[in-house]
DNA sequence: TTGAAAGCGCTACCAA
DNA sequence: TTGGTAGCGCTTTCAA
């Protein structure tokens, strides 16, 4: 804006208006050792002119910038909510401003972040892809600040990496429905070539047989991680086989898979008990309250934070993996009796 | 990252690898007329070395940096996120990256942004903030970059403009609830101080003054805009007096209203009718689906991006205020047949 | 304590 | 078409 001629004042500006060299306008600016009066002139003159620092300028040389993005690959998915309320206030502590992208779930955007954002535009990135492909690990390696990825990670890649256990997590959810009477327990997925989604696949099929439960083709659909595809899927589930239950993988698909169930005129949970996957704000706001598994995206995201903190302070020390364990959170969606 | 030593390649080792001087390097990069051979080189050279742009010196000199910010309140407000969606296409086909900050509903952050993004890091920026203090005016009469603001812009200040009629907006769901019957309606608000919440106040007075009820001060809670406000707000109703509906002022309030409704054995709509704010996605997975009056949040943000791109394609068209209507969005919590 | 000046990596002007 | 070079606004030596 400023539409024609007024330019930005500069360090030269305030120099000139306060008698002194820019050296000593620098000087003050940070907050190195000056003369009193000196300070004064420069805060003076830097009012007088409206100065502000040029952030390119200053951190062409600093080489810092003192912010660091979180870059998820959907922002209306309130696991990464989770994650951006847990990680804003580590930075913030520690000086740093937290800025958001959302990659809408488009890989070449992912790729594009990586090498651009992380390319001095801020100092360190915090990264939540679906999947990893090998031009992911190819920026990962000559990413030019430290990245910590949330998600898996090929072993080789040097990053910072906190996982989630969904597999695990997804057979906490089979053996919670099938230890309150469930049998015939469908699956609505995310898409099977992402890690979650087959991860959680995965999970699901252990939990089955570890309860002694054959898989049914039948009662599994995958679909898109949206509200809108958990309904279209658990849908075409509940026209074609007979359920009583549904896993969906996340909150998202579980809120859509709880509108399915409701248009055929079946109850939850007395005809179908739900489980999501997250354990996001929506599970305790839905109504009945949705049974989901936590995958600790609060945690994870607190343990990003850190671990980037720590390399910033130390670029040195060895790659860390470290992995949030699930655990299931059982509200009304599940549980026989909830019904008020 | 990148522990010791390596540091990152710049244009001069690309132009030292390829055999060309930094100049030839920097037209190739940016796709200005150049031989063909030269091209290759260079090209090739870019690759061995690994080279990608250092966006800090780049924008140091061109004064752009192909991003743009978005900074709003909240980022779990699904209200925002539908601008966000608006904006994000309508910027990303223009070519800029779209990056989000949340200020976590704090003044000193804001302005913070206004200051220091705006300040060289963005080529513009999309401001949502929840009141406009004299700091605020100060920092946006002085900004460097394009300013849009979404919400209430005193006359004098030079920016462009997307504003909500909240007030108008809240009338429309009082006279919706007198309208199907109800006549104790209660309000759940935001705090007085902020724009929307007093706006949203008026509209309720408003709208019971149009219907030829009365204002009982019992009726009214504010709070934080938050789920867990609005549902301890409502709990204070609910306690002190008989209500047969609710008026929120945003979703998330009202999900939190739902809560307490229920808390206290109370049906929705039966017993209570609900009426969110904002209808954002919540209000559609919400059970009963909530009626919610729709301030337009994705036409506001499209419309922000839009004049946003304008300014920065001229600097000097007049500014732009612009206001989009509310419109109501009736679901089942407001409506007495919708129980299933 | 202060000022002069080098230089961060890049673009764009000018001359060849 | 190409190379040399000034300079974007800042920080940080080095001398004074």
């Amino acid at each position: 804006m400023r539409s024609e001629g007024r330019t930005a004042p500069t360090i030269q500006n305030v120099a000139a208006a306060a008698g002194v060299s820019i050296a000593s306008v620098s000087r003050v600016l940070n907050g190195l050792t000056t003369n009193e009066d000196t300070i004064r002139r420069v805060r003076e003159a830097v009012a007088e002119v409206g100065y502000v620092t040029n952030a390119a300028a200053k951190s062409l040389k600093t080489r810092q910038t003192g912010q660091i993005a979180f870059a998820m690959e959907n922002i209306g998915n309130a696991a990464y909510l989770a994650m951006v309320r847990a990680i804003q206030p580590v930075l913030r502590a520690a000086g740093y401003r937290l800025l958001l992208h959302s990659t809408n779930a488009d890989v070449d955007d992912e790729i594009e972040v990586l090498r651009s954002l992380g390319q001095r535009y801020v100092d360190g990135l915090v990264l939540c892809p679906l999947r990893v492909t090998d031009r992911h690990a190819e920026e990962l390696r000559r990413a030019q600040v430290p990245v910590v990825v949330i998600g898996q990670l090929p072993d080789d890649v040097p990053a910072d990496n906190v996982r989630a256990d969904s597999r695990t997590g997804a057979g906490l959810a089979v053996r919670h429905l099938v230890g309150t009477g469930r049998r015939r327990i469908a699956l609505v997925d995310g898409p099977l070539d992402t890690v979650p989604g087959r991860a959680r696949y995965r999970g699901y099929v252990d939990g089955l047989r570890a309860c002694g439960l054959d898989l049914d083709d039948r009662l599994v659909e995958f679909t898109d991680f949206e509200v809108a595809g958990g309904a279209a899927a658990m849908g075409r589930v509940l026209q074609r086989a007979d359920v009583d239950a549904v896993f969906a993988a996340n909150d998202l698909m579980a809120l859509g898979a709880m509108q399915a169930v409701r248009t055929v005129g079946r109850e939850i949970p007395g005809d179908v008990a739900v489980v999501g996957m997250d354990d996001t704000d929506l599970a305790e706001t839905a109504w009945p309250p949705l049974t989901s598994v936590s995958l600790g995206s609060h945690e994870r995201g607190r343990l990003a934070a850190d671990l980037l903190l720590q390399r910033l302070a130390d670029g040195s020390r060895p790659f860390v993996r470290t992995t949030v364990p699930p655990r299931l959170q059982v509200r009304a969606s599940s549980s026989e009796g909830a019904r008020t």
